[in-house]
RNA sequence: GGGCGAUUGGCGCAGUGGUAGCGCAGCAGCUUUACACGCUGUGGGUCGGGGGUUCGAAUCCCUCAUCGCCCA
């Protein structure tokens, strides 16, 4: 740094450095290091993703994690990758596909060939977002970049599905799911977002077949799935339809079909509501899950109307079929029109779910899907709540809570290509031909070694294969009503998987949720199920930093995943990130526009002074508004650490090591004790995961501190003669620019490492604690009672530093009242209070351009004089009549209305008796004190004023 | 409907029983040799409303209101 610029140009180092870092493998975790661990997963992001600001706060959060915990002598960890993003990655390939006029439906290149094409986009767009991480300083462990997809992981995925099959905790079954009409596959419940819908309330009326005339009506939001109806349900209790049970309505649509066709009985269960419109439901198992649950208990039949797709089946009739179901819902209101069914349409508000991804109502649908119950529930909700693994902030626990209490099976299965295929093989066997030798070649080519172990394995219906069993095949099967058998084989054995194919066995076409591959994610990526040294060192791992948006989506399935597989929880801590808004507290979505590109921010502003901005407005567990101000802000900051290097830099010569207690001046014992405080409140800020305060704590002392107040005064010895005093000074400042900039170091890693190498600090300390880079200085202690005592710190010193600074800022005050113009010399006189310490008479005169400075302990001002009072004593500025009288005395008018309310407070209180009896003693004296210090302060506010007037 | 969170100067936030604070923005003045990505000074709040507990409430309790999120 033997040049430096003006002003800090982030590009340059930036780009510099991270190639630095990378070179000498920096961010490599050895698990064979004696150090401590630390370790972090990156939550993984969506491999068709590019960099969010909520990546950005995410990210840094982490670094910053990461990179303290190297200071502090860990052996970390940050393992990064990503994930697959089944559903999203799909449809975005096949998008593009469409666009490009290649394809019309994936169906016409077959699942291997789109395949194919999804490879290709994901090597070709799917590092972008690791490349963006890298922009923003993401010390992540490169060489174990992980992707969900990849071969090793696929097995573990696989290995899993197969031993919660073994286990009995996934099935396959035929139920009501969420189902997306536009991406065409089945999802969880937690991929539904429920929304507030503006919609009708139509009343129609059907007839009783068994009475003629007589009518009953019924309330609908769906009108268009009256073609689906089998029944119509009252409550057996409601007096109004009991009667009617057992009877027969005639269902309104489709009216093609013949009358009796279209009876449906009237039946009678508990779970109707009373109050919801007419006290009439119309019951369509199909298409509704409270029906479809109805239809169970009375053994109703099931009509589609509704297609996969979304439009009508040939089921809902002429006038229907083929629509759109929105638009069959306006039709169908419309034939009940015609056909004078129609009582009334009510404005209605209701809750309806939509598809996440692809942002359309669900349709509830009966399918064929593969669910999972939850495995290690008890012990995953015990473990937070029990607080053994905590949450930041912790009211997430409730929430987590509350789900884990109420958890639905989870469907796992998706209609998808791209995502990892249920690991489970088919067989379809005639029911003549169903004897244990039915299949013998299977039976030869799986068993021939030991039969007798197979002939056990049949009968236990588990069939290892191996010893040890890290590969198992595991046999289900199942008998249809016409005798025939069904075989199903779950397997993690590709060999077995051949065997089985060329038996004949047929793979089941769905995948597997993608969360179902990322909730393994903290083991799986570590080399699972091999108990690695990874493992083995780095599990559990420390702290997971994620948004609460994705709690039960991936934290909860994690902890529930950690305990099968590892025995044991996946993390220790768990910090939940804000959700980043604009600053209007909208959220960012990219039809809004409001959505800045971090990659712009980063060009503009630079990396450290985005993390900088992010993170000093991002508080603990609420939401972020973004503000580009924010950004702007960490770039003035990194300039100004940039410009203070400079300065000390420009005082030249060596970096100062030694630091001499005698040379001390007060301002030194003061910068140092502040540097002693700002340590201990940023351990503490960091240890408690509250980032902003940290950031704040950091500005706050830099800044304020630091820049205004003590280089300020350093200025007047460095501005002297004195030279060891000089070097002491330099000195002083190297010690602290040096802490400081470890201080900074998780926040600004750029700036910090130019800096560090630039001042030249690394050259004295060993390789691996800062000598190579500032990624591994320790980071700083609080100063100990040993060092207080060397250098003489103690809190009388400190004190009167801070009087002599009031003392400054009342000159300062005193010179803009008498209108003076800055930096113009002008006489002053201090009348000081306490002992006169020559570096403080320097400053003074230096920071007031007070020349000359009088010390007087007897001055009497002349009339005309200004003053101002401290509690260093009193300060004047003769004006020699100069002064404007009339603005004085208002001045000072204004100011005795404050005092006298400050008194009146006061005195109220002291003259309450109840106060003085129980009030602690110490409260009592500190009201009493400052009663008298108004009192005092009025007096001689009185006096100045009675100068002014006399 | 249930739960959680928020409500403090124009904006963003801190303050969890004892004199209401910080940053930004605002205003005024500064071409001050580290920094105009800067320096100095300064105005601005009956702490969402109401009630209660207490000698004392932004802080504890009750209630209402508004906004946001999650769950049903």
């Amino acid at each position: 740094m033997s040049e430096i610029s003006k002003a800090y140009e982030s590009q340059a180092v930036e780009a510099r450095w991270y190639q630095f870092w990378l070179d000498n493998k920096l961010f490599v975790a050895d698990p064979a290091s004696p150090k401590p661990p630390y370790s972090i997963v990156i939550p993984p992001p969506n491999v068709t993703g590019v960099l969010t600001l909520g990546h950005v706060l995410n990210n840094t959060i982490q670094d910053i994690l990461a990179r303290k915990a190297r200071m502090d002598g860990k052996e970390v960890l940050w393992l990064p990758g990503t994930d697959h993003a089944g559903i999203a990655t799909q449809t975005v390939v096949e998008r593009t596909l469409k666009k490009q006029g290649a394809i019309k439906h994936r169906d016409d290149l077959g699942r291997e060939k789109f395949l194919e094409k999804v490879w290709e986009w994901k090597e070709k767009h799917g590092g972008i977002i690791i490349e963006q991480l890298k922009r923003l300083g993401a010390s992540c462990d490169w060489t174990r970049e992980r992707f969900t997809m990849d071969p090793e992981y696929s097995r573990c995925v696989q290995r899993v599905f197969v031993d919660l099959y073994q286990k009995g905790m996934i099935y396959r079954g035929k139920r009501m799911v969420n189902w997306c009409p536009v991406s065409l596959t089945a999802l969880s419940d937690e991929e539904v977002t429920m929304k507030e819908q503006k919609g009708l309330l139509y009343y129609f009326k059907v007839e009783v077949a068994e009475q003629p005339g007589t009518f009953l009506t019924i309330a609908t939001t769906r009108p268009e799935t009256i073609p689906a109806d089998t029944a119509v349900a009252v409550n057996p209790k409601d007096p109004r339809y009991a009667h009617l049970i057992g009877q027969h309505v005639i269902r309104a649509l489709p009216p093609e079909l013949p009358r009796e066709q279209r009876l449906i009985p009237i039946i009678g269960d508990e779970e109707v509501d009373f109050e919801f419109g007419t006290g009439v439901l119309k019951v369509t198992p199909a298409h509704d899950k409270t029906d479809f649950a109805i239809g169970l208990r009375h053994h109703l039949p099931v009509i589609e109307s509704i297609n996969a797709d979304g439009t009508m089946s040939e089921a809902a009739g002429s006038d229907l079929r083929g629509l759109d179901r929105f638009k069959a819902r306006k039709i169908a209101a419309e034939k009940l029109k015609e056909l004078n069914a129609l009582e009334k349409e009510e404005p209605y508000t209701n809750n309806v779910g939509f598809s996440e991804r692809a942002d359309v109502p669900i349709e509830p649908r009966l399918s064929e899907q593969w669910f999972l119950k939850y495995p290690s529930t008890e012990v995953s909700r015990a473990v937070v709540a029990e607080g053994r693994m905590k949450f930041y902030p912790d009211r997430w626990a409730k929430v987590y809570d509350h789900w884990l209490g109420n958890i639905q099976d989870w469907c796992i299965s998706r209609q998808l290509w791209w995502g990892h295929r249920v690991p489970v093989w088919s067989l379809r066997v005639a029911a003549s031909a169903v004897t244990e030798v039915a299949i013998p070649h299977l039976r030869e080519a799986l068993v021939s070694e030991r039969a007798d172990q197979c002939a056990q394995g049949w009968a236990a219906g588990r069939f290892p294969l191996r010893e040890p069993a890290t590969e198992t095949t595991y046999f289900r099967w199942e008998y249809e009503k016409d005798g025939n058998l069904t075989i199903h084989a779950a397997t993690d054995s590709p060999e077995d998987a051949r065997i089985l194919e060329a038996a004949g066995f047929a793979q089941d076409t769905d995948v597997l949720d993608t969360w179902f591959s990322s909730w393994l994610w903290p083991f799986a990526t570590m080399g699972w199920p091999e108990m690695t040294p990874t493992l083995r060192k780095f599990y559990p791992t420390t702290d997971l930093v994620t948004g609460p948006d994705i709690i039960f989506f991936w934290v909860a399935r994690m902890i529930m995943a950690g305990y099968e597989y590892m025995g044991e929880m996946p993390f220790q801590n768990v910090y939940f990130t804000g959700i980043i808004r604009d600053k209007q507290g909208r959220k960012m979505s990219k039809s809004l526009g409001n959505s800045p590109d971090p990659l712009d921010l980063i060009a503009k502003f630079g990396a450290d002074a985005l993390r900088f901005g992010v993170m000093r407005s991002a508080p603990i567990g609420q939401d972020i508004l973004f503000d580009e101000q924010n950004v702007e802000l960490g770039r003035n900051f990194c300039n100004k650490l940039w410009n203070a290097c400079r300065f000390r830099q420009m005082q030249g010569g060596e970096v100062q090591g030694e630091i001499n207690p005698d040379l001390l001046t007060g301002d030194d014992r003061w910068v140092l004790l502040k540097l002693d405080a700002a340590i201990r409140e940023l351990s503490t800020s960091l240890a408690a995961y509250n980032f902003s305060e940290a950031a704040q704590t950091l500005y706050r002392f830099f800044w304020s501190e630091y820049c205004d107040w003590y280089v300020e005064a350093s200025k007047a010895v460095l501005q002297g003669t004195d030279e060891a005093k000089k070097a002491n000074t330099v000195a002083v400042l190297d010690f602290v620019l040096s802490h400081t900039l470890r201080l900074f170091h998780p926040f600004l890693p750029f700036i910090t490492e130019e800096l560090w190498q630039g001042m030249g600090y690394n050259l004295d300390m060993p390789a691996g604690q800062g000598g190579l880079t500032i990624m591994f200085a320790p980071w700083p202690k609080p100063l100990d009672v040993d060092f207080r005592q060397a250098y003489g710190l103690d809190d009388a010193r400190f004190a009167a530093t801070n009087r002599r600074n009031e003392l400054v800022v009342q000159g300062r005050n005193l010179r803009r009242e008498g209108n003076i113009a800055s930096k113009k010399k002008v006489r002053m006189v201090w009348k000081p209070l306490a002992a006169v310490d020559a570096d403080d008479v320097a400053v003074i005169k230096m920071l007031l351009d007070a020349e000359p400075l009088e010390v007087d302990r007897n001055y009497q001002p002349p009339k005309g004089t200004l003053a101002v009072r401290s509690e260093a004593g009193d300060l004047y500025l003769p004006m020699e009549g100069l002064i404007d009288v009339p603005a004085e005395i208002a001045r000072r008018k204004k100011e005795l209305e404050k005092i006298a309310g400050e008194i009146v407070k006061v005195q109220q209180k002291l003259a309450n008796p109840a106060f003085a009896q129980k009030v602690p003693a110490a409260v009592l004296a500190e009201h009493q004190k400052r009663l008298a210090d108004w009192q005092s302060e009025e007096q001689h506010v009185l006096a100045e004023l009675r100068a002014l007037e006399g």
